[in-house]
DNA sequence: TGAGTTATAGTCGTTATGACCCTAACAAGT
DNA sequence: ACTTGTTAGGGTCATAACGACTATAACTCA
């Protein structure tokens, strides 16, 4: 592993290590009341791809572990803690960059519509509706396209979706998630059944007033809070050793 | 991205990057018949954790994508080409390894039997039980431990299975190879139920003659043979850009 | 010839799933 | 005050999938 390579060798062969995170929250279009999934990306500062929007990253910091550079991401361009944070993939195709040998360690985080609210866009940051956001620097088409797909297959039998969502929620909101990741309706009857039995949702005895019609009884989810679904069995945070 | 840092700078900072594989084959007890899963460790020549044993791994050359490295991985230890061959995760914890930052890029890969009965142990390669792979160098026990996770978790409903097991093969070996990496026993008659209905699998004219029972039929695998399973989606080989 | 073992087909009760219907509870308009 | 529209939330029914189980077929070995 430590090879008799001397600096410059080293310095032209070793490939550049990067952390990169894409980011989804939830946005209610206020026109037909429907959730749509966006996402955060950065203007391009310099060369290559000069101007283009990327995700959000950057290379990793000697101290830091992966999870807490893609944290460090996510504050950085959008201010925000997630409420959910796994790894995705890490690229290191040979032509990823023009410039460089580049390697990508892809994180995605869940962010809840109460503090994706908050940020705002600013010059170089902007926030862009998940199926618009193409044309992107590098190929990070092809990584949101991935993490989209990603994002499916975990919240078919996950406890990804109430990360999306606020500490109280109503099934409506919760179906509104599915509905906007999975692209198709799901009827509310059976949507509430499944939900009441398998998964670790309580009812709360609170209900949601100000609606126009009856108002809704508010859920609170009681599972792990924590970055990996329990599905998926990611490792504990980081592990040590090579 | 290109930061200020001069050359000493990020040679201090810059992380290593290391390609690692943890590659599972079938084989069978002789005495009881059943099929267990084993995998090939190589034996540490230096510092740190020297004589210790330790998942086939190295540096990233300068010209060769991710999956090439793997692969490299696999040649190098067992002389073989796999079947299968997926990214598995991406470790990179601060204490991975006392003498350098050190990111690890693993790969998890299938080896058929036939394959793997032709690769002999050497001084510093020697195939392991997978349940007695353990005390090994650096962080390796909980990466095998993950990647025994993951198979479980592929098996289920991918068509990870018939990489385990040659062109044709037999229902009753096919159940082995779930109940191996399931460890649990499967009914034969609902197991059969199951596939036939399914899963891509196409039964041939032939059968499997000088059991000591009634010959089995043999059966064909007819769907992808590629790295990654359908269901899960990898994006396709590597992709370029950061 | 019979015993033992595996292959393979079928049965039956339970459970999950999708499509559909009905009533409750609210706001807004008449 | 009453009607209407809309969503919440409860239920039914047929179908599909699944686990446990039984039965028969086909082979080897003693």
């Amino acid at each position: 592993m430590h090879s008799s390579a001397n600096v410059s060798e080293r310095q032209s062969q070793a490939p550049s290590l990067a952390i990169s995170t894409v980011i989804f929250a939830l946005r209610t279009d206020p026109s037909t009341g429907r959730s749509e999934i966006w996402l955060p990306l950065v203007r391009r500062i310099r060369q290559p791809h000069l101007g283009k929007w990327a995700l959000p990253g950057g290379p990793l910091g000697a101290r830091e572990s992966l999870q807490d550079a893609a944290s460090r991401n996510l504050r950085d361009t959008t201010a925000l803690d997630p409420t959910y944070l796994e790894q995705l993939y890490a690229f290191g195709g040979l032509d990823r960059s023009a410039t460089q040998r580049l390697v990508s360690i892809v994180y995605w985080a869940l962010v809840r519509p109460d503090q994706a609210d908050l940020a705002r866009d600013s010059e170089n940051v902007r926030w862009f509706r998940a199926a618009e956001a193409v044309g992107l620097a590098f190929d990070h088409d092809e990584i949101v396209a991935y993490a989209l797909e990603r994002l499916r297959g975990k919240i078919a039998y996950g406890s990804v979706a109430f990360h999306f969502l606020g500490e109280r929620f109503t099934l409506a909101q919760l179906r509104g998630v599915y509905e906007a990741v999975l692209g198709k309706h799901l009827d509310p009857a059976n949507f509430r059944r499944q939900l009441r039995s398998a998964t670790d949702i309580a009812a709360t005895d609170e209900v949601l007033q100000g609606g126009r019609n009856r108002p809704p009884r508010l859920y609170r989810y009681t599972g792990p809070h924590s970055g990996a679904s329990p599905t998926d069995a990611v490792p504990a945070a980081q592990a040590p050793g090579p």
